[in-house]
RNA sequence: GGGCCGUUAGCUCAAUGGCAGAGCAGGGGCCUCUUAAGCCCAAGGUUGCAGGUUCGAGCCCUGCACGGCCCA
């Protein structure tokens, strides 16, 4: 501590805690910068991920030293030793490296600077590769350079970041300290990936929708309204892809998937964030059977993507089950004997079932019912089929059974992971589900799909039988990587301020 | 929306209603093969916020904020 600091009366006020840390670390930022004319560098080239450095020199025998020269850089977060050999740990995206650091190999003045880094700094180092005495793979440091200064102390070495709330609010602490959470992040892009490449492959054509819509649609859900200033009109952040991908259907693009957000206005949970990642995909003259095969592959090319070996079985063919056979296992409902409102809402009654009856429609009551017991329920990959058509607005009906709609869901580890359709393309059809839809609003009823005439328009003009498919990515990301919280999957979930 | 739990130093955590502590990190020293390195010294606090009870509150009570888990 300076004399000022120690004497607050006639010098400075004291700096205690933090503010002392940053300003300790500033302070040798400014000597080094006064000092060492290398420090801050604008570029470090040719440095090696550092495990690929560590796999090179697995067959060195502890003690054993090289003359073969690396670059490495990264962050730094450990020390250990002291007097004249120092040795810290560097990470990277790939790995862990120790360094060896000697005052004999690199001079007074170069080792005093090495040893008075402070954790969190990020340097490039450039030296020979060994493996110490203890038998770890190390550099000896030849050179380094700091590259830019932590002005603020990392989390704690050995106990990193468990504060489960500034985890998710300074994600960066979390990838700096969790060697898990990188990996995590990593693998959802492998994931990302995996999609693209198989529906690339499959000879999917990427596009880009609007995200900002003058009407919104596709879904049942409540959507974010903005406003566009020059325009003067309210939009709406969209809460689905799906009309605007079965238009591009309809000028003939045959196969088109897009990958992205999402935005609904509604309750935030484990498994719901505000803005979620969704890939849709839509393919000409194919129906939803046709699209449960190629939800099996999509899974399947994923998993393999992160080399998943958890408890689920992804392999096809998954479980298929109907909606009624579904319902009628978890409840003794009959849903196809029982397909009026006052008789379901008696049914569940005399069950004692959970399932909220007041106010609720014979198809509000019949989702609930999938929803609270079946779906928690649905472990092992399984495809529930054949929807009632009241739940279904885009959903073309049932070849062969009336009242229902050729539509599946798939669930997996008692989750929704997908939903897709025989897409409805008769515009006569879609306009009277619209009305149908129009007038259950006007009852009353909150989640509507609001009537749409530039998509039925579309649909005069001819739209090819489809399938389509939407898949949430976050959810696909829980399931391979095992985590219960869709806060886990996103890197900046939704926080209250 | 309801219930339960949590919020203390930069990080991880202690503390019968009775002087707020430790480890790590940071500061000053010692130490040329360490692995949570070690040793010595000094320093670091609006105990989430606002009230209340009490001689005395991190601890008890009320409200609020934020988060976690469970339920709806």
């Amino acid at each position: 501590m300076s004399g000022s600091e120690q004497q607050p009366a006639s010098g400075g006020p004291a700096r205690h805690g933090l503010p002392e840390l940053i300003a300790e670390r500033r302070a040798k930022a400014e000597r080094l910068r006064a000092s060492d004319r290398e420090a801050f560098p604008y570029t470090f080239a040719r440095a090696e991920p550092i495990d690929t450095v560590l796999a090179a020199y697995a067959h060195l025998a502890a003690g054993e030293e090289t003359e073969d020269i690396h670059r490495v850089a990264g962050r730094l977060l450990a020390r250990r030793g002291g007097g004249g050999a120092a040795f810290l740990d560097l990470v990277d995206r790939s790995g862990k490296i120790q360094l060896h650091g000697r005052r004999d190999v690199l001079g007074a003045d170069a080792f005093e600077r090495l040893t008075s880094l402070d954790l969190g700094d990020l340097l490039g180092v450039e030296g020979a590769a060994l493996r110490s005495k203890r038998g770890e793979i190390s550099l000896r440091v030849d050179r380094f350079q700091l590259l830019a200064k932590a002005l603020r102390p990392p989390p704690d070495k050995h106990a990193g970041l468990s504060n489960v709330e500034t985890r998710y609010r300074r994600r960066e602490l979390d990838l700096i300290a969790s060697e898990e959470t990188r990996k995590l992040f990593l693998d959802r892009a492998r994931i990302v990936s995996a999609v693209r490449a198989y529906l690339d492959g499959q000879g999917f054509v990427e596009v880009e929708t609007p995200v900002l819509q003058p009407l919104y649609g596709g879904a049942l859900a409540r959507p974010f309204t903005t406003h566009h200033n020059a325009l003067e009109r309210t939009l709406y952040l969209r809460i689905a892809t799906e009309l605007y991908l079965k238009r591009l259907l309809v000028g003939g693009l045959e196969r088109v998937y897009e990958l992205g957000k999402d935005f609904r206005n509604e309750g935030v949970s484990t498994k719901h964030n505000p803005e979620f990642t969704m890939v849709e995909f839509y393919e000409a003259y194919a129906d939803y059977t046709d699209e449960a095969l190629r939800l099996e592959e999509l899974v399947r090319a994923a998993a393999a993507a992160v080399a998943y070996a958890g408890p689920l079985d992804f392999a096809a063919p998954w479980r298929r089950v109907s909606f009624f056979q579904a319902i009628a296992q978890a409840s003794g409902i009959d849903l196809s004997v029982t397909r009026e409102e006052d008789g379901l809402r008696a049914a569940i009654a005399e069950r004692g079932l959970p399932v909220s009856t007041d106010a609720a429609s014979w198809a509000q009551m019949a989702d609930e019912l999938l929803a609270k017991l079946v779906e928690p329920s649905l472990q092992a990959p399984t495809f529930v089929l054949d929807y009632p058509l009241e739940l279904s607005p885009f959903a073309r009906e049932h070849r062969s059974q009336p009242g229902l709609v050729e539509r599946w869901e798939a669930f997996a580890g008692g989750i929704e992971l997908a939903n897709a359709f025989s897409e409805l393309n008769d515009a006569d059809a879609q306009r009277a589900r619209f009305e149908a839809q129009r007038e259950a609003f006007e009852r009353g009823e909150e989640h509507v799909q609001p009537y749409d005439e530039l998509f039925l328009e579309a649909l005069e003009q001819g739209m090819p039988p489809a399938g389509g498919v939407g898949v949430g990515i976050d959810r696909l990301v829980m399931l391979l990587t095992g985590r219960a919280s869709i806060r886990e999957v996103v890197l900046f979930p939704a926080m209250r301020d």
